[in-house]
DNA sequence: TTTCAAATGCAACTAAGTTGCATTTGTATT
DNA sequence: AATACAAATGCAACTTAGTTGCATTTGAAA
């Protein structure tokens, strides 16, 4: 696995490097799955303001370091990286159960046809089930 | 097209046929584009109240008479019919613009590998883009 | 070390959706 | 047609995710 520099990451988005955005990035980074705003709250322990978590995610957000998933739940998730890469777009499985939303690393790589005059700009697929620990 | 009787509908579902319940099935199947509760609302024209539109829509999900569609905008939509069919699912579009959502007629027939110990159920799959109309 | 935009913290707000409960209504039964 | 009862409705109050405006603080560049 290639290492990340989050500085790197700060400098190439014109993201200043503050201490919540550090540990929030952590967070996200090191994260098995995606995490709604509670579970980073949680995660990051320290006291953070709530607008300026949503802030900052958005941020990550529009800059492409992180992606947001919507499930069924009505609760946004979040998660390192981009859906789509150069060779595809990823799928996330929702567990039914747990409600846990993990990113599938299977590259999807279909095309889908939609009606005449619609143009397609991404794709995001959403698999609900239960996951391997449920 | 085939007709669809209302009255068979609901009888198949043990729902009572009230007069709500007909105006805003009625809607859901006229609607050329997914409605969210908002879009039913006004749709309706008479007076309704929130929570029984509430419930009734997820009465009507239960039944698998309509479905619920989650995009990036963390409103509910809702559209008659099943996502799934016989045939495969259904893809549903959302336009950046107007946010409208439709339901994509075309099937998909594609499988997606999990990782072990993992259990599909169903796949859900939004494309976002813009609309003939925009 | 100064400067300034950008980031933070706070409080107040918005909007989607839910819940509990009293009242009404659809339908099945007599 | 009258009765009976569960299911549906309406209302009010609540919950929770996410947003906004503004004063204060801070990172980084000059």
């Amino acid at each position: 696995m290639e290492q990340i520099s989050l500085d790197q990451v700060f400098r190439e988005n014109n993201l200043k490097r503050t201490k919540l955005r550090i540990a929030l990035l952590g967070c996200l980074i090191n994260a098995k799955h995606a995490q709604s705003y509670i579970d980073l709250k949680e995660r990051l322990g320290i006291e953070v303001d709530k607008s300026t978590l949503y802030r900052n995610l958005s941020a990550f957000e529009e800059a492409g370091i992180i992606h947001r998933i919507n499930d069924h739940s009505g609760v946004s998730k979040y998660a390192f990286g981009k859906v789509d890469n150069h060779e595809g777009n990823h799928a996330h499985f929702v567990c039914e159960q747990c409600e846990t939303v993990f990113c599938v690393e299977e590259n999807l790589n279909f095309e889908i046809k939609v009606p005449k005059g619609f143009k397609t700009r991404s794709v995001q697929t959403i698999i609900t089930g239960i996951c391997s620990a449920c």
